[in-house]
DNA sequence: GTCTCTGCAAACCGTTTGCAACGCA
DNA sequence: TGCGTTGCAAACGGTTTGCAGAGAC
C-alpha cells in the first residue's frame, strides 16, 4: 500500500504534470480505504473544484491504473469501481445497493495452475467476486 | 444438461409461444457446446432467417435465462456471452480474441462460506473467470 | 514557450425500451 | 380473434474520443 506522496513521486519521475485535479484525486483515493465509481469520484472532486469534468476523472483513473497505483474492479454489467492499490484481495458486492467490502482470502494460485494445466491457455490473472445482500439492505 | 425438446416442453407448459425464431435459437444453443455473444447468435440466426432482429435475440436469451435454460457469462467490460445451461463450472477467457473454454473445477463453496463468515453479507453466488492467452493467439 | 492536460461535445457500443404490426394458439 | 411476440427506431448509460483552449513547468 503506497502513500499519496509516493504516488506523486512516481508521477514526477515519469514527467507527468501535477495538475490540481490530479493531486486532489490522489488525495481522495489514497486517504479513504474505499471503492468508488467514476461518478462518485466526480461528485466528490466537484465539491472542491466545481469546474472539473467527468472526462478528467476518467483520464486520470485510467492513467493511475496504468501506473499501477489504482485498481479497477469490474463487477458485472459493465460497472466498474476503483480503489487505491493494495495487497491482492477479493470483493463481496451487494446485489441491491452495489456496496462492496474486501475479502482477505489467500489468492487462488493453485486453482489458476489447475486451469492452466487442463487448458491450452497461458493464464495471467483471474477475477473473483462474491454477490450477496449487505446487512443494511437485508433489514429492508 | 437438458435437451432442446425438454426446453420446448418447458415453454409449452408456461404457455410461451413457439415462434420459429425461438425454436431456431433453442436449436442453435442446445446443439453446440459453445459460448456465444448476442451478436454471434444474431448472425447465425440471420443466415437461416434473414428478417430476424437483434431485439428478438435479446428478448429470447433474456427469457431463456429467466427460465434457467441458458446461462449468461459476464466476463468484464460489459461483455456477455451465453451458453446452454449445464453443470456449474468456470471459464477461461482469452484476453486477445475473447475465446472461452470451460474449467470443471469444484465449486468454491468453502470460500463462499469464509467470505460470509467474515462479513455481514448473506452470500448468494460468486463469479470466477480466468484470463490468459489461448494457444492460437500465442502463436501470433 | 512548449507541450501535456483539461473540459466540452459528440461518438461509441452493447443492450433495453416503446410501440405498431404480425402471427401463434 | 386475442394477446404474446416481432422488428424497427430511438433511448440508455458508462466510457472514450476529437479537439481547441488552458496552464504546468
Amino acid at each position: 500500500m503506497i502513500s499519496g506522496d509516493m504516488a506523486i513521486k512516481i508521477l514526477k519521475k515519469k514527467n507527468i504534470r501535477l495538475t490540481p485535479q490530479r493531486l486532489e484525486l490522489i488525495n481522495i483515493l489514497s486517504q479513504g480505504n474505499k471503492h468508488w465509481t467514476a461518478e462518485e469520484l466526480y461528485h466528490i472532486l466537484n465539491e472542491r473544484m466545481p469546474s472539473v469534468s467527468i472526462t478528467t476523472i476518467y483520464n486520470n483513473i485510467n492513467l493511475f491504473c496504468e501506473l499501477d497505483i489504482v485498481k479497477e474492479i469490474q463487477f458485472g454489467e459493465g460497472l466498474s469501481k476503483y480503489e487505491w492499490k493494495k495487497k491482492d484481495h477479493y470483493h463481496i458486492v451487494c446485489k441491491l445497493c452495489g456496496d462492496m467490502v474486501d475479502v482477505w482470502y489467500p489468492t487462488l494460485k493453485e486453482v489458476e495452475a489447475v486451469a492452466e494445466s487442463i487448458s491450452k491457455y497461458k493464464i495471467r490473472s483471474h477475477n473473483l467476486q462474491f454477490y450477496g445482500v449487505c446487512s443494511q439492505c437485508e433489514k429492508q
